[in-house]
RNA sequence: GGUCUCGUAGCUCAGCUGGAUAGAGCAACUGCCUUCUAAGCAGUAGGUCAUUGGUUCGAAUCCAAUCGGGAUCACCA
C-alpha cells in the first residue's frame, strides 16, 4: 500500500540535503489541522538554524522542491513555520482503489508469537460489578486487538476459588440449613452465593462490635469472633481435603460458574483457559528453593524468605511464612512459570486493576532477578483506574455496587425504549427475536464504548443518575451510521448500481476528502492501540469515522450525484466507510447492526 | 511518612514521543426533515490546561517544588 508519510519524508530528506546540504536522520510529520489547507505537516523550526533561513522561507524551500519532483503533491501552503501539504487527489483515490482490494487491511501479517491476556479473575463470593466490566471489556478487546496485529493469543482467567473468603460464605450457608438452590430460589448461582457471604459479614461484624463492647480491641475481636474461628476451621478442613467439606465447596462454587458463563455469554466474552487458585496455590515452591540457592532470596532466622528489593525502591518482600506456606506472590511466580513453559508463551498481559500495580512491580523484578528470559520484556501489567460513583469508591458493605447482570439489563432496556421510539423496527418486517438481538447490541454497545473510552490508567466516573450516553459520542451513534451505510448499500443494490473497485472522478469534495483520510489512517490506529495497550483510540477513530461519515452523508448527495461515476464512487466510499466503522468496533468486541 | 498516580470548558472526557488560535460530547441557545435513516447536520456561547519556577526558537505536553484527589507500603488475595 502507499505510504505517504514515507514517500513524503524521503522528498524532504532529499530537498534539504540537496538545496541546503543538510541530513536530516529524522523527519516528522504530522496531521494537518482542519483549520488549514492540507492534509500533512512538516515543522520547519528545527531546521532554521542549520539552513540558514528563516522557517518560513525554509517551508516554502521545501514546499517548492515537493511539488516539482514529489508527483503525488498537488500544492502547498506555509504558516510560520508549519508547512502544510495537500496531495493530488488521484494519490487519494489510487490509496482508495487499492483499499478496495484489500479485505484484510488492518490485519498486520502472522508475527509468530503467542501472548496470554489475563482478565476477569473474579472471585467465587461476588457477582460481575462495573469494576469487573471494565476489567473484561478492556481484556477481551485487547485479545482483539493483539490478534489483528498478528499475535497468537490466549485469553485466561485465574479464578479465586478458594481461601478463608470462601469458606465464610460455605459456613453461612451451612448454618442456614442448606435448602437454598438457584433452582428452588430462582436466583443465579453467583448471586446466591453472594447472598450468603454478606450473611456472613452481617454476623460477623455483629459479633465483632459485641466484643468490642465488653472491652475487647478491636484487632482482638476480629480474630476472636466465633463466626471467624469457625470459617478459620472451615478452611483447616477445606486443606486437608475433608470430603464434605469439598463437596459443599465444589456445590457452590458450580453455581457461581454457571452464574459466572451466563454473564460472560451475556456479554459476548469467552476464554481459552481457565485456572483455578485451587490448583495453582502450591506452586512456586520450588522457585523458591531455586532463589535461595542462588542467593536472590534470604531467609529470615525465623524461617521466612525473603527477597531484598530496597535497592529497586520496593522495599523487602516475603516469599514464604515461616511455617513453610506461601503467599499470593509466591503462586504467582510459580504460574508465570508454568503458563511460558507448558504454552512457549512470548509475552503474558495481566489486566489487573491499579491498586495491584506494586504487587506487578515485585513481581517483575523478582522473575527478572531470577534470571527468567521472559522476565525481560514479556510481562506486562495493563493497569486500570476504578470505576468511581460519584459519592465515591463502590463499597459492597454500603450496597453501592453496580452490579453487572442488572445493568447490562438497564441497558438493554434504555435502548428498547430509544428503538421504539425513533428507530425503525416498526416499521420494518423486524421478528420479535431481531428485535431483542438490536435492543442487546444497543445495550451492550453502549456498555462497552462508555468503559472503553477512558484511557485506562485513569480513573473514571459511572453517575448512576446520567448512566450512559446514546447520544453524540457515544457507541448508538457510532452504530447508527454503519446502519446508514449498510441502507445504502440495500438501495444501491435496488437501483441496480454496480459494485466498483477502481474510480476516477474529478475533484474531491472536503468531506470525501476527510474519509478518505480516515480510511488510510485506520491501520496505523490498530498498531498504536496494541502497543500501548489502549482499546480507547479505537473507540476515538471509530467515533472519528462514523462522525465523518455523517457530515459526508449531509453533504454528498449519493444517489442524486452528479454523474453515474460519481454515484458509484459515493457508493463505495459508503461500503468502505461502514466495512471500517464494524471493524474497529469490532475490535471493541462491539456488533454492528444493519438496521435500526 | 515512603512510593506510584491523577488534576484540561458547568459536567464527562480527548489532546501528553514538545509545535499553529487547546478539541469533542452532554447541558444552554439559533437554524435545518415535500430530498438516500434527524440516534443526525450546521452554527453561537463556554478555558489562568491546579499553582510556581526551570529547560527551549516554542510547554497542557519535559523537569523540579508546592497544593489537592486516589492507590499502595499485610506472614490478605
Amino acid at each position: 500500500m502507499i505510504h505517504f508519510e514515507t514517500l513524503l519524508a524521503a522528498h524532504i530528506q532529499q530537498a534539504l540535503s540537496s538545496v541546503f546540504g543538510i541530513a536530516a536522520e529524522k523527519i516528522a510529520l504530522q496531521t494537518t489541522k482542519p483549520e488549514f489547507e492540507g492534509s500533512h505537516t512538516w515543522v520547519s523550526f528545527p531546521f532554521a538554524k542549520a539552513t540558514g533561513q528563516s522557517p518560513e522561507a525554509l517551508g516554502k524551500a521545501v514546499g517548492e522542491y515537493l511539488v516539482q519532483h514529489a508527483d503525488f503533491v498537488a500544492n502547498f501552503n506555509v504558516v510560520k513555520g508549519f508547512l502544510n501539504i495537500s496531495l493530488r487527489h488521484e494519490a487519494w483515490l489510487q490509496f482508495f482503489n487499492t483499499l478496495q482490494q484489500m479485505p484484510d487491511f488492518g490485519q498486520a501479517a502472522p508475527k509468530q508469537q503467542k501472548v496470554m491476556v489475563e482478565f476477569s479473575s473474579p472471585n467465587t463470593n461476588k457477582p460481575l460489578h462495573l469494576g469487573h466490566l471494565r476489567n473484561n471489556f478492556l481484556g477481551d478487546s485487547l485479545a482483539r486487538i493483539l490478534t489483528a496485529n498478528g499475535y497468537e493469543v490466549i485469553r485466561a482467567q485465574l479464578v479465586n476459588d478458594r481461601g478463608i473468603h470462601i469458606c465464610k460464605s460455605m459456613l453461612a450457608y451451612q448454618q442456614a440449613g442448606q435448602a437454598e438452590t438457584p433452582e428452588n430460589s430462582q436466583t443465579k448461582g453467583d448471586h446466591l452465593v453472594a447472598k450468603y457471604y454478606v450473611a456472613f459479614e452481617k454476623l460477623y461484624q455483629s459479633q465483632i462490635q459485641a466484643l468490642v463492647a465488653e472491652g475487647m480491641p478491636k484487632e482482638q475481636a476480629e480474630k476472636q469472633a466465633p463466626a471467624m474461628q469457625e470459617a478459620r476451621e472451615l478452611l483447616q478442613k477445606w486443606e486437608n481435603g475433608d470430603p464434605e467439606t469439598l463437596a459443599l465447596w465444589r456445590k457452590m462454587n458450580g453455581w457461581v460458574y454457571a452464574g459466572f458463563d451466563k454473564t460472560y455469554q451475556n456479554i459476548g466474552v469467552r476464554f481459552d483457559k481457565v485456572y483455578y487458585e485451587s490448583e495453582t496455590y502450591l506452586l512456586g515452591k520450588s522457585i523458591v528453593d531455586e532463589g535461595l540457592a542462588n542467593g536472590v532470596f534470604f531467609k529470615k532466622p525465623d524461617g521466612s524468605v525473603w527477597i531484598d528489593l530496597k535497592a529497586e525502591k520496593l522495599d523487602e518482600k516475603l516469599l514464604l511464612r515461616n511455617d513453610g506456606t506461601s503467599v499470593y506472590i509466591t503462586q504467582d511466580l510459580g504460574t508465570a512459570d508454568m503458563r511460558f513453559q507448558a504454552l512457549s508463551l512470548d509475552k503474558c498481559i495481566y489486566v489487573v486493576g491499579n491498586e495491584q500495580d506494586y504487587h506487578f512491580k515485585v513481581l517483575f523484578a523478582i522473575l527478572h532477578k531470577l534470571g527468567r528470559t521472559y522476565g525481560q520484556n514479556g510481562l506486562f501489567h495493563l493497569s486500570y483506574g476504578m470505576v468511581d460513583l460519584p459519592s465515591g469508591r463502590m463499597k459492597t458493605r454500603e450496597g453501592t455496587v453496580v452490579d453487572a447482570d442488572e445493568l447490562l439489563a438497564d441497558m438493554i432496556d434504555t435502548a428498547r425504549q430509544r428503538t421504539d421510539e425513533k428507530g425503525v423496527v416498526n416499521m420494518e418486517d423486524f421478528s420479535q427475536a431481531d428485535r431483542e438481538k438490536l435492543y442487546h447490541q444497543i445495550g451492550l454497545g453502549a456498555m462497552k464504548y462508555y468503559l472503553l473510552k477512558v484511557e485506562p490508567k485513569k480513573r473514571m466516573l459511572f453517575n448512576p443518575e446520567e448512566s450512559i450516553d446514546f447520544q453524540g459520542d457515544a457507541c448508538p451513534f457510532v452504530q447508527y451510521n454503519y446502519a446508514r451505510t449498510r441502507a445504502i448499500l440495500r438501495k444501491a443494490e435496488d437501483l441496480g448500481i454496480k459494485h466498483q473497485t477502481t474510480h476516477t472522478v474529478g475533484t474531491l469534495q472536503p468531506a470525501e476528502l476527510h474519509l478518505l483520510h480516515l480510511f488510510y489512517d485506520y491501520p496505523a490506529t490498530v498498531q498504536q492501540a496494541a502497543d500501548s495497550l489502549e482499546p480507547s483510540l479505537l473507540v476515538q477513530y471509530a467515533y472519528q469515522l462514523a462522525k465523518g461519515y455523517s457530515q459526508f452523508f449531509a453533504e454528498c448527495p449519493i444517489f442524486k450525484a452528479e454523474t453515474p461515476e460519481l454515484c458509484a464512487f459515493r457508493v463505495a466510499l459508503s461500503a468502505q466507510a461502514g466495512e471500517l466503522i464494524r471493524k474497529s468496533l469490532g475490535l471493541l468486541g462491539i456488533e454492528s447492526p444493519e438496521r435500526m
